[in-house]
DNA sequence: ACTATACCCAAGTGTTTTAGTCGGCTATGC
DNA sequence: GCATAGCCGACTAAAACACTTGGGTATAGT
């Protein structure tokens, strides 16, 4: 279990989509980009890998982008670091295989424990935690005018 | 709020010593090398950190060593994090200045939110937990004699 | 059809972080 | 006074992080 800077803007893009997209309202990398201050193509080596875990869906073409692949409140941490952390899912299946102790490390035994209850912890917090409860109303009206923040971000160099 | 292998590394000696050593028992970084599969030198940079947090404190010369610095209940992971990761000291540090979220960024001023969060949940979570309860007792026992494991640990070259 | 948009993909680059290595110094127990 | 084991700093290899470049493909609008 890591909790490194690349998960942290993985989940901070998915709160983001959390709250501005729905079943027929996408996000753009390009914008998320913008705000976040991510560039757009590691933004997309992100999305490529949550898009594998089913985490989001994309459509193509112009006025395309991402949404969230299932329902807030079905997405947790977890499930986030769980995409985008290669080597965070191969530990968790390692130590699957030899779930009874040992006594070959006591150290070691106590902190894959540890992991465990921790992702449990954060498997306990969805996106629906995140939420923006003030804008939820609001956010029915710009439904048909959703482009006030980056219209012409062009590729490389994020946010200034 | 980072947890990274570095910090496992920590943890897990801090858990070494946390049940091995005590007022007057200490454990030699060899010691701690030879059994986790790292090297001595990265453990000493670890722990020249921890020991100007004061999470311990070392002893010099012959049968020297390393102990906890204070009681094990009041060193908690989030301790051992902010002693090791300048970073995440930093960060909030920083979010103390501005605890009125303004509304500049949501996606993350929400995932501060949850940083916090997380730390306040770690900083529950103390080395008590990780103590080996059986050996307790037996503890006592080799109070004498602590020299099993590493008696010739060179430089470099952790465990095989 | 053409074009602009925005997802998709892969390979390469610069920077930071990890982890280790080397060399030396200082305190201390035997 | 010698071996031990903590201290200390600089240097290095490898990995991870974040970005860049240069393509491609699907699609909405004209």
């Amino acid at each position: 279990m890591r909790l490194t800077t690349k998960c942290r803007h993985a989940v901070t893009a998915l709160i983001h989509l959390a709250n501005r997209s729905n079943a027929d309202t996408t996000i753009s990398l390009a914008e998320i980009s913008a705000i976040q201050g991510v560039s757009l193509s590691y933004l997309e080596q992100l999305f490529a890998k949550m898009r594998q875990a089913e985490l989001v869906v994309g459509t193509r073409g112009p006025g395309g982008g991402y949404r969230l692949g299932q329902e807030a409140s079905k997405i947790s941490i977890a499930d986030v670091i769980d995409a985008i952390d290669d080597r965070c899912r191969e530990e968790r299946l390692k130590a699957f295989d030899k779930s009874c102790p040992d006594k070959r490390n006591f150290a070691q035994d106590k902190w894959n424990e540890f992991s465990r209850d921790l992702y449990h912890y954060l498997s306990g917090i969805s996106l629906m935690h995140f939420l923006d409860l003030d804008a939820q109303t609001t956010n029915a009206e710009d439904k048909n005018d959703r482009r006030e923040v980056t219209r012409k971000t062009t590729r490389g160099t994020a946010a200034a």
